[in-house]
RNA sequence: GGCGCGGUACCCAAGUGGUAAGGGAGAGGUCUGCAAAACCUUUAUGCGUCGGUUCGAUUCCGACCCGCGCCU
C-alpha cells in the first residue's frame, strides 16, 4: 500500500539538471542555483571536458569556478577520447561524492546523449573497438555506402531496419556490437538500460526565443574569434596534430580551415556562427524529448528566469504534503 | 544615348518548346559507448513585366523595367 498521510517518507536527494541549447545561459543559471542552494556543478558537455580547448568552448571562467565547486571540466587530455559510457561512469561517481557532502549536484548539459547516458543509462553492450571500426570505415569507403547496411542486415535485421543506410556511424556501432558480443544488438537492447538510482531528477530547461538565441550565438561566436580562437587553434594544432578529435568541433573546425587557407577570417566566422546555430536547433530537438522538463522561456542569465528556477527548485524540495 | 551580358524560391544556382536539377539557409525529425558527431524529411501551379507565335512557353519573338560591364 502507498504511504498514508503523516508517514515519514525518506526523500531521495535531489539532482538538478539544467538543459538547453548553446548560449542559452546554462552556466549563469547553474551559478545562481549553486549559490542559492549550496550546490556543486557537474559538466555535461563533451567538448568542455577537454583540456586546453578554452577559447571556443565557453567554459566557466576561473572566477566563476572559485565561487562554487565545478566538476568534469578539463579532465580529458586532447589526445584522448571520451565516450558516453565513460562520461556516465565518471559523472555518477561525482554525483555520489557531492551527495556525501550533503551538497546539491547540478548537472549542466549541452550534450544530450551524455545526459541520457547519465540519467537513463546505456544498454549492456561492449565498449568500442578501434581496429574494428577502422576496418568497417575502410570497407564503407571502398565498397560503397550500402555495404555496411547489408552487413548489418545479415547480422541483425531488426537493427538494420532502424538505422538509415547513409548513417555510417550508427551502422558501425551496431555491427561492432553484434561482432564483439556475438549477439544481436536488438536483443541486447531488450535487456534495458542501467538508469541512475538514488536521486530525484529535476530537469530545468531553457528555451529562449529562437531569433534572440541566434543573435546571441552570432555575437558569441564572433567574440571567440576576437578572443584568439585562431591563435589557440594554431597552437593546439602544432602541439597535437590535426587528427585530434576536438578539432572537429564548433569554431575549431572553422578556425582550422582558415589556417589551412580554405576560408578567409570573416568566412570562418560566418561559418562558425552558422554551425553554432545549427547545433542549437539540434539540441532543442533532442531536449524536447527529455521527460519531465520544466521549461523557462528565456535566457539563464535573466534575473527573472533565475528567480523562477529557484522557486521551482524550492517547491520541489519541500516535502510533498497532500 | 548606343552595344553586350544577365534577371529562376530567403540566398547561390542548373535547365528545357511538353509542364522547374542541385546546394545552402529556414522549419521539423532521428539518436542506446566518436554526439560541438552523423543522418532523415520538407520548401517555386512558378522562371523581371506586358503582349505575340504555338495544341502547349520558363524556354522562341517584340516592347518595356531593373542590374552589371563597355562605348560615346
Amino acid at each position: 500500500m502507498g504511504s498514508a498521510p503523516g508517514d515519514i517518507v525518506t526523500q531521495e536527494p535531489m539532482l538538478v539538471v539544467i538543459l538547453g541549447p548553446t548560449a542559452s545561459g546554462k552556466t549563469a543559471l547553474s551559478l545562481a542555483l549553486a549559490q542559492k542552494f549550496n550546490g556543486e556543478i557537474v559538466n555535461c558537455d563533451s567538448v568542455a571536458m577537454v583540456r586546453e580547448f578554452n577559447v571556443g568552448t565557453a567554459k566557466p571562467t576561473d572566477a566563476e569556478r572559485e565561487r562554487v565547486p565545478h566538476h568534469l571540466f578539463d579532465v580529458v587530455d586532447p589526445t584522448q577520447y571520451i565516450t558516453a559510457g565513460e562520461y556516465a561512469r565518471q559523472a555518477r561517481l561525482v554525483l555520489w561524492e557531492i551527495d556525501s557532502r550533503d551538497h546539491l549536484p547540478i548537472v549542466v548539459g549541452g550534450t544530450g546523449l551524455y545526459l541520457r547516458a547519465l540519467t537513463e543509462g546505456l544498454f549492456p553492450g561492449p565498449q568500442r573497438s578501434e581496429e574494428l571500426r577502422q576496418r568497417l570505415r575502410q570497407s564503407a569507403t571502398t565498397r560503397g555506402p550500402d555495404h555496411l547496411h547489408r552487413v548489418l542486415q545479415r547480422l541483425d535485421p531488426a537493427s538494420a531496419k532502424k538505422v538509415h543506410a547513409n548513417d555510417i556511424p550508427k551502422l558501425i556501432r551496431a555491427i561492432e556490437v553484434c561482432l564483439a558480443s556475438r549477439q544481436k544488438m536488438s536483443e541486447l537492447w531488450q535487456r534495458g538500460r542501467d538508469p541512475l538510482r538514488g536521486f530525484r531528477v529535476v530537469r530545468l530547461g531553457l528555451d529562449p526565443d529562437r531569433a534572440a538565441l541566434y543573435d546571441r550565438i552570432n555575437k558569441r561566436a564572433r567574440r571567440m574569434f576576437e578572443a584568439g580562437l585562431i591563435e589557440e587553434t594554431h597552437t593546439l594544432l602544432a602541439k597535437y596534430g590535426p587528427t585530434t578529435r576536438a578539432f572537429a568541433s564548433l569554431g575549431y573546425k572553422q578556425a582550422a580551415q582558415h589556417l589551412r587557407g580554405e576560408l578567409t577570417r570573416e568566412q570562418a566566422i560566418l561559418a562558425a556562427q552558422q554551425a553554432h546555430r545549427n547545433y542549437a536547433k539540434r539540441q532543442m530537438t533532442w531536449f524536447r524529448r527529455e521527460p519531465e522538463v520544466t521549461w523557462f522561456n528565456g535566457f539563464g542569465d535573466n534575473e527573472q528566469i533565475q528567480r523562477q528556477a529557484i522557486a521551482r527548485v524550492e517547491a520541489l524540495a519541500a516535502p510533498a504534503s497532500k
